[in-house]
DNA sequence: TTTTTACTATGCGAATTTTAGTGGTTGAAG
DNA sequence: CTTCAACCACTAAAATTCGCATAGTAAAAA
C-alpha cells in the first residue's frame, strides 16, 4: 500500500508520514502543487492524500489534472474549516472524502483505511507479496503457508524489498536502508544476501519473487 | 543525462557517483572548486550537485562564476545543516534548489529528477512521444501498451533523445550526454545503438519514432 | 567448544557493450 | 542518367562488465 501526501506544512506533513509509517504503509511526501501532480502521475499509488491549499498550483487544479489524466486513485482532501467552499470544488472534482483541520489523526487513518478498502487493497498491517507473507509485528515469514526461518539481516532486507514491492531498489538504496554501511561500496554483502534469500523463498518455487535488474539492483515483484 | 558532482569527501562523492549511475546517469566526480569550475566550463552538463564547502574555491564562488560565465544548467547545492547562511548565499547566487547534509539518498535522486525535468521542460515526470512512454522512476518503457526491456545503455540513450525530441542531436552531442568522456570518435556505438532502440522500438510498426538527419546524427520525432 | 551469523574473496558464465567489417543509400558532380 | 564518395544500417564476433555461487574467515551467540 503506497500513498502519497500532498501537503506543504511541514510539520503537519512529517506527522501525517509517520502515522501512516506506523501503519506501515510506504509513504512518499510531497510539498508543493506541480510536484504532487507529478508524483500522482508517475507512481501508481493506493491513496493521495491532498492538501487543498498548496504553493504553486491550488490543489483542486492539481486534482482535476489527476482526473483528467484517468487516475482513478481515491484520493482524500484535507481543508481548513472554512474553506467550505474549495471543499465543495474538490468534491466536485473527483475528491472521494475530505477531512477538516485541525483533525484527529485517528480520523486521518480511518478515513484512509475505509477508503484504500472500498478501493479493493487488504486492510492489514502484514506485507504481502504473491503467497509470500511476512508479519512486521511477530517477524514472522512464510511463503504458501510455510514457516521460514530468517536471520535478522535476512529479514531486515526482506522486509525492505517488501515494503517497495514493484519498484526497483539500487544498491546504494538497500546500503542505505539496510546496512548503514559507512559508505563502503566495494562489497558484495547485498549480492550475498540476495542470494540467501532467494535459497529461502525462491528456491524449487515455480514463481520467482526476487528479480534482477542488471545495472541497477533488486525488485520484489507480484505479477508475471 | 550528463551530471556533475563537486564534492570533496571522497566517501561521499563516491557514494553519490554509483547512485546516480544506478539510475543511468553518466556521472563525473570532481574534489575541489577550481576543478569543478573547470568541467563546468568545458563539459555541457545536464545537472551540476555542489557541495559548498570545497577546499580550494568555495562553492558560492564557484556557483557565482559559473552563471558568470553564461551557463544555466540547473544547480543543487549541499550544505551541512548548521550553514542556514551559505545555503540563502548559494540560492541568491543562482542555485535551483538545495539538500541539507547529511540526506537519503532517494532524497537526492528525486530532486535531480525534478531539476532535469524542470530544465527540460517537460510538463510531467513520465515522457512520452507518441505512443511511446518512459517513465524515469520505474525505469518502464511502454509502446502502445507494451511493456519493452531495455538495457542501461539502450535506456540511456532513449531518455536523452526523447528528452530532446524535436530537436536534432548531433553524434557529438550524445557522446557528451549519454557516453563516457574521453571518447574515441571514430566508433560506431551510437549508431549500433540506435539500430537496436529501432529494433525494440520502430520495428514493425507504423510510425517510426527514430528519425536519421542525413549528414548530422537523429532525431526523435516530437509530433506527428 | 560448537554453532550460527555476518561478511569477504574469487572465479565462472552470461549479458551487455564495443569493435570491425560488409553492403546498402543518398545525393551531388560529371 | 551514371558514377562515386560519403554516409548509414546491420551483423557477427570480440571484449568487457556484472551477477551469482561457492568457499572461506572472523566474530558473536549458544
Amino acid at each position: 500500500m503506497r500513498i502519497l501526501v500532498v501537503e506543504d506544512e511541514p510539520k503537519v506533513a512529517s506527522f501525517i508520514r509517520r502515522a501512516l509509517e506506523e501503519e506501515s504503509y510506504a509513504v512518499d511526501v510531497c510539498g508543493d502543487g506541480p510536484g504532487g501532480l507529478d508524483w500522482a502521475q508517475t507512481v501508481n499509488y493506493d491513496l493521495i492524500i491532498l492538501d487543498l491549499m498548496l504553493p504553486g498550483l491550488p490543489g483542486v487544479e492539481v486534482l482535476k489534472r489527476v482526473r483528467a489524466a484517468g487516475i482513478k486513485t481515491p484520493v482524500l482532501i484535507l481543508t481548513a474549516r472554512s474553506e467550505v467552499d474549495q471543499r465543495v470544488k474538490g468534491l466536485d472534482a473527483g475528491a472521494d472524502d475530505y477531512l477538516t483541520k485541525p483533525f484527529a489523526i485517528e480520523e486521518l487513518l480511518a478515513r484512509a483505511r475505509a477508503l484504500l478498502r472500498r478501493a479493493g487493497g487488504a486492510p492489514t498491517g502484514v506485507l504481502q507479496v504473491d503467497d509470500l507473507i511476512l508479519n512486521p509485528v511477530t517477524r514472522e515469514v512464510t511463503r504458501a503457508g510455510q514457516r521460514l526461518e530468517m536471520t535478522t539481516k535476512e529479514y531486515a532486507l526482506l522486509e525492505y524489498l517488501m515494503r517497495n514491492a514493484g519498484r526497483v531498489l539500487t544498491r546504494s538504496m538497500i546500503t542505505e536502508h539496510v546496512w548503514d554501511l559507512d559508505f563502503d561500496t566495494f562489497t558484495n554483502v547485498i549480492d550475498v544476501y540476495i542470494s540467501y534469500l532467494r535459497n529461502k523463498i525462491d528456491k524449487g518455487r515455480e514463481k520467482s519473487l526476487i528479480q534482477t535488474v542488471r545495472g541497477s539492483g533488486y525488485m520484489m515483484r507480484a505479477d508475471s
